[in-house]
RNA sequence: GCGGGUGUAGUUCAGUUGGUUAGAACGCUUCCCUGUCACGGAAGAGGUCGCGGGUUCGAGUCCCGUCACUCGCGCCA
């Protein structure tokens, strides 16, 4: 017989009855009798009920120590059996006990969720994992990751891996540095996203490439976002948008597809049609709309500017270059006084002067500035916007770009208190034609508003002939529910185009050269038109568990803070160390004192 | 760097207007219990109320500072 099992604890059933077996595993709940003790056991495979009469061993051992048994497989007795356990038909009468190792008292339950915090949590993350959530997420984890990799291989991707010490990157994020002991003073950087490598495999040839990439960006972070996460990165060579959104369009539908029902409840999945940036931002004010939100913005200045309107705190605004922008809410006439309140204390709490509103409980509206819009005005009102009668409209007026922003987190706050956003979906699209450059609001100075490789729509002419802001990059997202899963482009693969890109945005041959020189040479060999994208693997993993914070799809995770308190990292290291490395440590005054 | 929230037993939390010995549940220890499956019952241990200072006859409670965690802003091509 195998020294610790026979079978695992999720395993037994009737079909076992009569079978002497041995079983490894966790004590996961006691229940005492005097006379009669019950032990489930478990393994990562389930639960196994234990039955013993006068083991000492058995019963002083605490939940979570490590035992082995020997037993026979037994059927219950009618009206002992547990339907809500896979093994529950049957248990196993304890003949012989190893104790394998004995657990301490564990700082928090688990076999059940006492709501224990996450810095205990992070800093006992083995017990963590032991638990249903954790233990169940980690797996789905592991399973969307083979998928990829399958379903990529399928597709005739192939897998890359590309260093990890790599060189600093001069625009984007903080880099994670490490110094160089054989080269004093020099730092190597953990790549951001392995982008230049996996153009360059392009240019060497191999035609389609995927990883999953581990990523480093050395920022504050968020309950979305980490400073190592994990990317599905991929590259195709002689394809346009078209072709890495069939491929990919593919790959990510089926993974959502095969792991949909993971919370219990199947989810849906809707791959909707390509919306173009620009109608974002108008119609849902967001880059990642989430389109099970059902309400839509429009924007209404002209009317605003009305002879028949005399709103002035709009009509000034509009004079000075502001927009109005419009978010109709269906049947919200009837809503209580407090909900309106409600919306406006919150866009006052957002900076917002208020949430302006009309309702049209019949074709007369009310509401706070509905006697400043004229009867003519409100007509179109309604028909530009196509309202019912209880219908209500809410107004921001503001800047292009805040009126925007400010009708985006409007539209999803509304939603909210209404509670009509769409449930068991996955909504994904993907959003096209992003600007090239954009204007840096602080600077007054045109810079790359996204991806600084991404081939400009209309090549070389646009760039010698348009105006730089109302360029076009072939650059792309995915977005899922709100969230960006992806972004991607078709890459600029001819050097004269590149050096022209970054003129425009301020930066010199020189710069491009020093910065870039290594993948700029590669261009001058021969280079395939490429492009292709990256998934946020950790995203997709949180959605699919339905989990808004990250650190609950990972099995090893630092804090908030980035420190692990687990393994204590970062850390201390010796003064042997930094001098290896030629480093000496200039702590700020606040550190250094205690 | 900035703002909000939280900080009381191992864990999750309650603690009134500042007033006697700071409570509950789960967990832990000891004991009882032969059919439970979140078993049940009895008894018990366990507290620097994050830390420092202040106001007060008296502070878990009020004030100031500070630290930690968390959510967000900045930042994240």
């Amino acid at each position: 017989m195998h020294l610790y099992r026979t079978h695992k604890c999720g395993e037994l059933r009737k079909s076992d009855i009569g079978k002497s077996v041995k079983l490894s595993g966790w004590v996961h709940r006691k229940r005492d009798h005097g006379g009669v003790l019950f032990i489930d056991l478990r393994d990562t495979s389930g639960l196994t009920q234990l039955v013993a009469q006068g083991n000492a061993d058995l019963e002083k051992i605490r939940p979570e120590s490590v035992i082995t048994i020997e037993g026979d497989v037994v059927a219950r007795a009618d009206g002992t059996t547990n339907a809500k356990m896979p093994t529950g038909d049957v248990e196993v009468v304890v003949k012989s006990v190893t104790v394998q190792s004995h657990a301490d008292v564990i700082p928090f339950q688990v076999a059940e969720d006492d709501g224990a915090g996450e810095d205990v949590r992070l800093k006992y993350r083995y017990l963590d994992l032991r638990r249903e959530g954790m233990h169940s997420r980690v797996r789905l984890r592991n399973n969307v990751i083979a998928a990829m990799r399958r379903r990529m291989w399928d597709e005739g991707f192939q897998e890359f891996n590309t260093p990890i010490l790599t060189a600093s990157s001069p625009e984007g994020a903080r880099d994670y540095l490490v110094p160089s002991r054989l080269h004093p003073g020099k730092f190597y950087a953990l790549p951001q996203a392995p982008q230049q490598f996996k153009q360059l495999l392009m240019m060497s040839g191999f035609d389609r490439y995927f990883q999953i990439a581990p990523c480093f960006r050395d920022e504050d972070g968020r309950a979305d976002r980490l400073a190592e996460f994990y990317q599905l990165d991929v590259e195709m060579s002689f394809v346009q948008q078209e072709d890495v959104f069939d491929v990919m369009t593919k790959v990510v539908k089926g993974i959502f597809e095969e792991f949909a029902d993971f919370t219990g409840t199947k989810h849906r999945v809707e791959f909707l049609p390509n919306m173009s940036y620009a109608y974002a931002m108008l119609t849902y004010g967001s880059d990642k709309p989430d389109l099970r939100n059902p309400l839509k913005i429009t924007d209404v200045t002209e009317i605003f500017n009305g002879h028949d309107v005399t709103f002035n705190a709009f009509k000034n605004y509009i004079a000075k270059g502001g927009v109005v922008r419009a978010i109709h809410v269906p049947q919200a006439a009837k809503q209580p006084r407090s909900f309106f309140d409600k919306v406006n204390s919150w866009a006052q709490s957002e900076g917002a002067p208020g949430l302006g509103y009309i309702a049209f409980e019949t074709e007369e509206g009310k509401g706070p500035i509905a006697k400043f819009v004229g009867a003519e005005s409100q007509k179109k009102l309604r028909d530009t916007m196509k309202m019912q009668d209880g219908d209500v409209v809410f107004f921001v007026c503001e800047s292009e770009a805040k009126a925007s922003a400010m009708a985006g987190k409007a539209r999803t706050r509304i939603a909210q208190d209404l509670d009509i956003i769409e449930k068991g979906v996955y909504k994904l699209c993907w959003i096209v034609d992003f600007p090239m450059y954009e204007m840096d609001e602080k600077t007054g100075k045109v810079d790359f508003s996204h991806n600084p490789f991404s081939m400009p729509q209309g090549g070389l002419d646009a760039l010698m002939n348009k105006d730089p802001l109302t360029i076009l990059a072939t650059q792309y997202d995915c977005v899922c529910n709100g969230y960006e899963l992806a972004s991607g482009g078709i890459r600029n693969h001819k050097p004269e185009i590149m050096e022209k890109a970054f003129a425009l945005a301020g930066y010199s041959k020189d710069v491009l050269e020093k910065k870039f020189g290594g993948m700029l040479n590669a261009f001058r060999y021969g280079a395939p038109p490429h492009g292709g994208c990256a998934f946020g693997v950790d995203r997709i993993v949180m959605l699919l568990a339905d989990e808004p914070n990250l650190r609950e799809v990972y099995a090893f995770v630092m804090n908030g803070q980035y420190e692990d308190p687990m393994m204590n990292a970062p850390s201390d290291i010796t003064e042997a160390q930094l001098k290896d490395l030629h480093l000496k440590l200039n702590l700020p005054k606040k550190v250094e004192a205690a």
